[in-house]
RNA sequence: GGUCUCAUCGUCUAACGGUUAGGACAUCAGGUUCUCAUCCUGACAAUCGGGGUUCGAUUCCCCGUGAGAUCACCA
């Protein structure tokens, strides 16, 4: 048995977006690999900040991607709660510890002696350390005043399992909350509790707090606890520019990706691959793959860019690599409307000509909607065409008529309309690009389609035939 | 401003101190009896600058420069 045991805890403020989503899918990277356990934890200590629905969306966003957990609020477990909001008491249990051990102490100012003291520090061009001003003789707490934490200045250099050694001198260590005024615990304090309670070994987290784990590691101390290993991710940028990826800067919620024709699987790889690479050449990754090969140390130190196109690539890659029959189920909510009345059997043919041109599920309706429903004629397409331009519109009948006598007595199936269609070149004299340009563009009216044997196989003799009375009627 | 972190093609990245600095995305050019896509081939393209250490530095050290983070009763 394995005592791996990471989690993932975010708040409840919104929506997931990419650079969460990757910090929760490394950690449960880790965990999975390990046979170890995945802890999902909601950190809703900021009652303002809270947006309403988000444990929800989160849940989803996890499940959508793949990302499973063993414990969390729905899950139950043996360390529960997982909603900080219901462990108030314990929180409160070890700050009256370390107010015992003369570690802890109530806060007597007022928030305008506190800017006043922060002002003054600004003035003199040095950093605001609140120890500074520690009261000599500071009021019982009563649950009213904030709980700051009495600090052991000190230097520090530890091991992260991402960017390697660090350390720092004694004046970012400082008095810091432990519980709000309103009696929450602020992250500072709750997280290192729950980590420690819920028996958390690998603690993940992004870039953001590398300059406040000297305090952390203060607390770590105080507490007598054993610190976990800690491992920091960096930043997913934005494509243009240089800031974090964040809900300001256009950063989508993971779930939109799903409902924009995008692959769960693909999704993991890139974020996977997104700061991190195997050290050898490959690029595509299973997801057992990618779980039995993550390893923290290959992690980047810099911040990577959120390159779509690459998602992109990526998600062709992986809608090449499906099974029809598992594509088939992942396109069910994207086929055109005109493919209701289809039947599976149908709609699989179909979906088996354009597997190879899906760059997202959401290309479906435009690259199948002929096949589903006839077309209409735009002769504007065929004066368009360099090679049928060159014909006038008599000679272009003429052919169309010749090739649709010779398709009433074909065989339908798409080896032998490859022979029609090389008999048909032989006899009219065409070269394809004039002849098959114009029999695609009659049964299609599509920019593009499949090869031309396949789409006749697949729309069928009496359509095809229609469809070619339709545009010579129509020119 | 104090503190901390980071730095290889446009982007994601590889490279025990010894390689013509490799791969992928994107772009461009060809090929696959029509189009689009796939697939294949090729082209373009990088070690932030300056000092050291060393026979030899992308790699180690120092100084710059640039970028980012943090300094909340947010996480």
């Amino acid at each position: 048995m394995s005592t791996i045991r990471t989690r993932f805890a975010p708040s409840p403020t919104g929506f997931m977006h990419v650079g969460g989503v990757r910090t929760a899918l490394f950690a449960w990277f880790i965990a999975q690999q390990a046979k170890g356990t995945f802890i999902l934890r909601i950190e809703d200590t900021d009652k303002v900040r809270e947006v309403e629905g988000s444990i929800a969306q989160i849940e989803n966003s996890l499940r959508w991607l793949g990302i499973d957990w063993q414990e969390g609020i729905d899950k139950g477990g043996e360390f529960g709660p997982y909603l900080q909001s219901e462990r108030l008491a314990i929180y409160k249990e070890w700050a009256q510890k370390l107010i015992d051990q003369g570690k802890a102490y109530a806060d007597p100012y007022t928030k305008e002696e506190l800017d006043a003291f922060r002002d003054q520090a600004k003035a003199e061009k040095r950093a605001f350390l609140f120890r500074d001003h520690r009261p000599e003789n500071p009021p019982a707490w009563d649950g009213t005043q904030p709980l700051r934490f009495k600090s052991d200045p000190k230097s520090y250099q530890w091991h992260d399992a991402v960017m390697g050694d660090l350390s720092t001198g004694p004046e970012v260590v400082d008095d810091f909350i432990l519980i709000k005024s309103d009696g929450f615990p602020t992250y500072n304090f709750c997280h290192i509790i729950d980590d420690m309670l819920m028996g958390v070994t690998h603690v993940l987290r992004s870039q953001e707090f590398i300059s406040s784990t000297p305090k952390f590691l203060n607390l770590y101390e105080a507490l007598g606890i054993e610190r976990p290993v800690l491992a920091t991710l960096p930043f997913v940028m934005a494509m243009d520019g240089k800031k974090k990826l964040g809900k300001r800067d256009g950063a989508k919620d993971i779930l939109e990706y799903g409902k924009e024709g995008y692959l769960p699987e693909a999704m993991m790889n890139f974020l996977a691959t997104l700061g991190w690479n195997d050290g050898t050449e490959q690029e595509v990754f299973t997801r057992d793959e990618l779980i039995e090969k993550f390893t923290l140390e290959r992690v980047q130190k810099s911040p990577a860019r959120f390159d779509e196109q690459r998602l992109l690539w990526l998600n062709g890659q992986h809608i090449r690599s499906l099974s029809l029959d598992d594509l088939y189920e992942r396109v069910a909510d994207f086929w055109p409307e005109s493919a209701a009345s289809s039947d599976e059997a149908y709609k699989k043919q179909v979906l088996a000509l354009v597997q190879d041109r899906l760059k997202t599920l959401c290309d479906l309706p435009t690259i199948t909607d002929y096949f589903f429903d006839d077309p209409t004629p735009n002769w504007q397409m065929a004066d368009d065409n360099k090679q049928l331009r060159k014909l006038t519109r008599e000679e272009q009948v003429e052919l169309l008529q010749t090739a649709q006598a010779v398709f009433e007595t074909s065989a339908f199936d798409p080896e032998s309309l490859q022979e029609t269609l090389n008999q048909l070149l032989e006899t009219t004299g065409q070269k394809p690009g004039i002849l098959f340009s114009l029999i695609r563009l009659a049964v299609s009216w599509a920019p593009f389609s499949p090869a031309l044997n396949d789409t006749l196989a697949t729309i069928g003799q009496t359509a095809a035939i229609e469809r070619l009375q339709k545009a010579i009627e129509t020119a």
